[in-house]
DNA sequence: CCATATTGTGAATAGTGATTCACAATTCCC
DNA sequence: GGGAATTGTGAATCACTATTCACAATATGG
C-alpha cells in the first residue's frame, strides 16, 4: 500500500517523534531508518526525502529534547518563587518527564557512552550544562534567602539533585515500570531538603 | 608478525580485560572482535579459539565486574563496623571504581538501554539488585543503632546513595576527567549524612 | 626427536543497516 | 486539465562486523 503524500514539515515532525519513541524503547542502538520508516508508514528510502540522513534525524531529536527540558525549567520558575519549593517542583517534573519520555535518559546515557566527539554531542552537552546551571542558580538564590545553608557548594547540590532523578528513572525502567518514581520523589525529597537546610 | 602461542586460560583473561577497556573507552557499541584482537595482538578469528563468540566475552566481562563490585562491599564491611562510616567508605570506593573502570557504568547503562532481554542481562540485573540490597542492609543496621532516622525508607536511602555516584561518574567522564569526583564525595557526603541523621 | 594437540592466520561467508538512484504516483498551481 | 514540483517506491550498492573454515606454525608429552 502506498503511503499518502504529506508535506516535508509534517513528515519531519513525524519522523522526529518516531525516532524519539524508538530511542525510548531500545536506546540509541534501537534507532534505525528502517524502524523509523515502519512507524511513520513509509519505506526506508523515503526518510531521506525529509532528512539528509540518520545524523540529521538525531539532531532533530536532540533539539526536541532540549526545548522540552528548558521549557520545564521555565514553567517551574513561573510557578513558584521560593528556592526550595522550586527545586521540589522541578524534581517532580523532571522525574515525570524521564518516565514518560525515556528517550531523554537514553540519549543522555548514549551521549555519555559515545566515543566519537561529533559536534552533535556538544549541543547535548550544552543542554545538560545549561540545565545544571539553572539548578545551581536556584540553589544560589536559596542561599541568598537564607533558606539553604551557605556552606554547601551550589554545584554539589545541583549534582546531587540530578542524582535524585537518574537512578530512580533507571530503576523505573529496569523494573518494567514497577518502581514507583513519584513515591521516591516523595520520600527522598525530605532527606535532601534536610541536608540542604538543617543546622 | 605471528603472535606467540599462549594458553587459553591466559588468553581468556587478556581478552576479557581488553573487552573491559574497550567498553570503558567507547561503550558497548565500542566493543568489537576486531578491537579486542588488536589489543591482545591477535587476528580476529583467533579470538574464537578462546571464546565461543562475542556474547561469551561479554559474559566474562560481566562476571569480572560482578566480582569486583561485591569484593568492594566485602572489604568495606571488614573495614568499619558502624553504618555511617561504612556508607561513606563505600561511597569513596564505589566512586573510585567508576572512575578507574568506566566499563562498569557503561555496562550498566548499556544494560539499561538494551531492548533484548537476553539471560545475559538478568545476571547483571542480579548483581545490581544485590548491591542495592547491601546498601539497604547497611542503612537498616544504622536505623537499628539509632544512627539513622527510622522514618526514612531504607530503599530510598539506598537509591539516593547510588545517586551520589552516578551523576558524578558521568560528569567525570563527560568533562574528560576535569570534574573532581573525590571532591564531590567530600562535599556531598555531609549533605547526605545530615539528611539521614538530623532531627 | 616425533606424533599430536593446541593455537594463530588469512580468506571467504553472511547478515545488517545506511545510503543512493532511477522511476512512479500524487499534488499543486496556472 | 496539464505540466512541474514534490513525495513515495523498490532495487542496488556500500561499509561494517561477526563468524566459519581449511591450513600453517608452534608447543607438548612420550
Amino acid at each position: 500500500m502506498r503511503a499518502s503524500k504529506a508535506e516535508t514539515a509534517v513528515r519531519q515532525e513525524q519522523i522526529a517523534e518516531a525516532a524519539m519513541d524508538l530511542i525510548g524503547a531500545g536506546g540509541l542502538s534501537g534507532l534505525s531508518i528502517v524502524g523509523i520508516a515502519e512507524r511513520v508508514g513509509l519505506v526506508p528510502s523515503a526518510v531521506y526525502r525529509h532528512y539528509k540522513g540518520k545524523e540529521a534525524v538525531l539532531d532533530a531529536v536532540m533539539a526536541l529534547l532540549r526545548s522540552r527540558m528548558l521549557a520545564n525549567v521555565e514553567s517551574v520558575r513561573a510557578e513558584t518563587p521560593e528556592a526550595l519549593p522550586r527545586l521540589r517542583r522541578l524534581l517532580e517534573r523532571h522525574m515525570a518527564m524521564m518516565v514518560e519520555k525515556p528517550a531523554f535518559i537514553h540519549v543522555v546515557l548514549a551521549h555519555f557512552s559515545q566515543a566519537d566527539h561529533a559536534e552533535r554531542w556538544s549541543s547535548l552537552n550544552n543542554t545538560m550544562c545549561a540545565y545544571l546551571q539553572e539548578v545551581v542558580r536556584i540553589v544560589e538564590q536559596g542561599q541568598a534567602d537564607g533558606a539553604i545553608r551557605p556552606d554547601i557548594p551550589p554545584r554539589t547540590a545541583a549534582v546531587m539533585f540530578i542524582g535524585l532523578v537518574l537512578p530512580a528513572a533507571m530503576l523505573y525502567r529496569l523494573s518494567g515500570g514497577k518502581f514507583d518514581s513519584a513515591a521516591h520523589v516523595e520520600s527522598a525529597w525530605p532527606v535532601f531538603e534536610r541536608g540542604l537546610t538543617a543546622n
